[in-house]
DNA sequence: ATTAATTAATTAGCTAGCTAAGTAATTCCT
DNA sequence: AGGAATTACTTAGCTAGCTAATTAATTAAT
């Protein structure tokens, strides 16, 4: 078998939304988008953060954060306080994103499960470290 | 090393991410993003193709291509023509393209190369016979 | 102590995914 | 042949990436 680089990189995208896709139509019966959904995971993994902290976590621009939290906000997913530095916003779960989450993060697992269902674990560790051989640029 | 599921996503997004924002700021300098190279890529390889042909290559939804490409006619890069199917659009790059292409791919080619400068060949295969086995889920 | 530089977050504006719904042409079926 | 179903593409509207530029607060430096 040969790949070419442009391969390997298509399919890498392609992969990458078929699996977007597929969790955002799991996710629209919680009223949530996977990108939501990451900053969910996150808050209920490391409790309330600011959104430096947060948009360190997924790699984001400030800019993407800033409206995706807006959105949940509106949706009573998440609260925004006052941090001590007063240029911070500290970024907190409801108590019914707290409640809901068991059962969304249910629902994601199965999926993901579906998804990596070919996979042993040999080669889920196998994908992760060849993608991180992936060279990072920037910054 | 565990890597849980949700380990192995979370970074299969951000250097899907990663490579497209790379890619995106080397294609700037050709007033181009990494959707419409695919396009043009597609386009260089196979000659002209209807809207069907392209998104059935790209993956990609028939709104999301309509307007990229109506972006790209905009900016000299395609041009539309009817089938002999009336419903058909045959999309044809522009000679300016055509001659604009070689020097393009090279600058995306030499990103790829340098994205991919700590895989061996084998590892590239080994990468891509991993993301192959991400089950395909729909449709 | 003031001023300059940095930092956290925001606003505005761009591209590109997606779904749902619509239009026009073609094909299928009786 | 005529009506129903399908097909190719489009339009409208949503989310989420991104950059550039702005605001307000804090830190550093003179």
């Amino acid at each position: 078998m040969t790949v070419s680089n442009h391969d390997l990189f298509h399919l890498l995208q392609q992969k990458s939304r078929h699996i977007k896709k597929i969790l955002n139509i799991k996710l629209t019966d919680h009223d949530l988008y996977m990108a939501q959904w990451s900053i969910l995971y996150c808050l209920h993994k490391f409790g309330p953060m600011t959104q430096k902290e947060i948009l360190i976590y997924l790699n984001v621009e400030a800019p993407t954060l800033t409206r995706t939290i807006a959105r949940m906000e509106d949706n009573g997913w998440i609260v925004r306080r006052e941090g001590e530095d007063k240029r911070e916003r500290i970024i907190e779960l409801t108590e019914t994103a707290i409640g809901n989450f068991p059962h969304i993060k249910e629902t994601v697992c199965e999926m993901e499960v579906e998804l990596l269902r070919r996979f042993s674990t040999e080669e889920k560790e196998q994908l992760y470290t060849l993608l991180q051989k992936i060279t990072p640029i920037g910054k």
